[in-house]
DNA sequence: CCGTGGACGTA
DNA sequence: CGTACGTCCACGGC
């Protein structure tokens, strides 16, 4: 029964139906009927892999007070399998069945007042298609459909095994379908749980940065009026400018003699020392970032009561399959983690990957050499060695490399590190070339990356620099994302818990007490991660770990 | 009202 | 030294 696939699905009642796999007790049994909490004692008593449409059961399990601990996520698994985002239930089956995509039933149309839900009690439509009626939600409208439709997921889950010949122990794409999977149920809990931030502490953030709460609409202006005041002082007699408007900001700058073609920070910086204009022109867009995206009206709308800010997540993007974040998650400005604070008794264990970039580029391409420079601790050292220059050029040439520069040639270190790192530079020239000739790529772990054909040369140079970054930073968010739910699994025992995924850092809530044996759990996790990735175990991962209060206190 | 592009924060 | 994402804003077409 363990990590037997069972299907599951909860409608928005509560009511929830399996469908047991296998032929442990009640295997092969057309399915039940209970309530959540029954549901979460079923998980504790055998352990399947709950096969799942989507992240919305896990979210309705968690309301219902109920935290599985593995599943296979149909849409996860598509989307791992054959690149983009869409992953509807009727999308998906149609693709399993090989039924024609474009005759998907749109989810959109007119209802039929169910007619079909009551006349057959079936899914599938005579086409083989899923009904509309169904997929639009009318599978959760009695018992026997929701038991149904968690059959059909059971049956998509097991149709994407025998399709993907995975989801058993061994090779790293199998392993990559569990993890991609068992992420869906970590962004549900993150999404529940929130970040904890200090609502007093981000206040006081808020009002040195960005000026007191405004008390209403005319106040709010007028602390805006005061924050333009101050660059507008600056500009040439006469001239005047909505600092918002960035049109507007470029004639005011070549009012004042400064000619840009736009007005991004880093194409201004180098007049900031001469031009007290430009100078308050930066520091202003600073604060209104803050007071715009990050200000009190971000910490209303995302900061809960109970000190945790909440927003959505997905177990990855449409393009290498990194984490996202809604409500800010990802891009909060650094000097916001100030509040970000841990629970009384309590510290946040936070560790990020070291150069993890180049370390998954040798573990992807089995380049020997690379992976014998993983063995430093910086790892551009070695590399630095070996092509004969000094760290700052091998660190940008490997990177030049990797991502592929559109500025100058190398130079000799590059032509280096051709002959250093023949296999891994291999690596990447072949993705290169494939994503110009419009051709699909695939990620260490088995991540579709979709690739258009055609284009100017322009574009096509651009696809090959999107082409070898893609499998670089996918497979690095495969890695990491094997990294968190492990950790998510083995904490468990600690009651350490997720609270942040940035890429290739993890913020772990934990008890203070606990701090010491979560931060060598971390460890210990990702060696046991790096096991799966490096089968030849000769490439190694490093994290920096430290146990904090607050966010801000750990070095990054 | 809605889509687009500039700008900028994070990795 | 490239890629990706989310968010807010002004702008211009409807």
């Amino acid at each position: 029964m363990r990590g037997e696939l069972a299907g599951i699905a909860v409608a928005p009642d509560g009511t929830v139906a399996i469908a047991p796999g296998g032929a442990g007790p009640g295997g092969h049994s057309p399915g039940r009927i209970m309530t959540i909490a029954e549901a979460g004692a079923y998980d504790e008593a055998f352990r399947p892999r709950w096969a799942t449409w989507s992240q919305a059961t896990a979210r309705r399990l968690i309301a219902g007070g109920v935290r599985v601990s593995t599943c296979w996520d149909v849409a996860a698994v598509h989307r791992l399998a054959h690149g983009g985002l869409r992953a509807d239930p009727g999308y998906v089956w149609a693709g399993l069945r090989g039924l024609p995509l474009d005759k998907v039933p749109a989810t959109g149309a007119e209802p039929d007042l169910f007619s079909s839900l009551e006349e057959t009690g079936e899914p599938a439509g005579a086409d083989g298609h899923l009904r509309p009626e169904w997929t639009r939600g009318g599978w959760a409208r009695t018992p026997g459909t929701v038991a149904a439709w968690a059959a059909l997921a059971l049956q998509a889950a097991e149709l994407q095994r025998q399709a993907l010949g995975g989801g058993k122990a061994g090779d790293a794409g199998a392993a990559t379908i569990r993890s991609e999977s068992t992420v869906e149920l970590l962004c549900a809990e993150l999404a529940a749980d929130g970040l904890p931030v200090d609502r007093a502490a981000a206040e006081n953030l808020l009002s040195a940065i960005a000026g007191p709460r405004p008390r209403d609409e005319r106040d709010a202006a007028a602390i805006r009026a005061r924050r333009d005041a101050v660059v507008l002082r600056h500009a040439p007699a006469g001239a005047s400018a909505d600092l918002r408007s960035p049109g507007q900001v470029r004639t005011l700058l070549a009012a004042a003699g400064i000619d840009v073609p736009d007005t991004r920070a880093h194409r201004l910086e180098e007049f900031s020392s001469s031009s007290p204009l430009v100078a308050a022109l930066l520091e202003w867009r600073k604060a209104e970032r803050i007071s715009t995206t990050y200000g009190y009206s971000w910490l209303d709308s995302h900061l809960g009561d109970d000190g945790r800010l909440r927003g959505e997540w997905t177990g990855c993007d449409g393009a290498a399959g990194r984490m996202t974040a809604s409500a800010g998650l990802h891009n909060m400005p650094a000097v916001l983690r100030r509040a970000v604070i841990a629970d009384e008794g309590h510290v946040f264990v936070r560790a990020d990957l070291g150069q993890i970039e180049p370390r998954v580029l040798a573990a992807v391409s089995g380049d020997r050499a690379l992976a014998a420079a993983t063995r430093a601790d910086d790892m551009y050292q070695p590399v630095a060695r070996e092509l004969g220059v000094d760290r700052p050029v091998a660190k940008v040439a490997m990177i030049a490399a990797m991502y592929g520069q559109t500025t100058g040639h190398g130079g000799a270190a590059a032509r280096r590190m051709r002959q250093a790192y023949p296999v891994a530079m291999g690596y990447l020239d072949r993705a290169d070339a494939e994503a110009r000739a419009g051709r699909d790529l695939r990620t260490y772990g088995g991540r579709l990356v979709r690739m258009a054909s055609g284009g100017t040369p322009a574009q096509v140079a651009g696809r090959g620099r999107y082409g070898r970054n893609a499998l670089i930073q996918g497979a690095a968010a495969e890695l990491f994302k094997m990294w968190a739910v492990t950790v998510r699994s083995r904490g468990q025992a600690l009651g350490a818990e997720i609270v942040m995924c940035l890429h290739d850092e993890l913020l772990v809530h934990v008890a203070s007490e606990k701090a010491e044996a979560a931060a060598r759990l971390v460890a210990d996790c990702l060696d046991e991660t790096a096991r799966w990735w490096t089968p030849r175990g000769n490439v190694r991962f490093i994290a920096d770990i430290a146990a904090v209060r607050c966010w801000a206190d750990a070095k990054g």
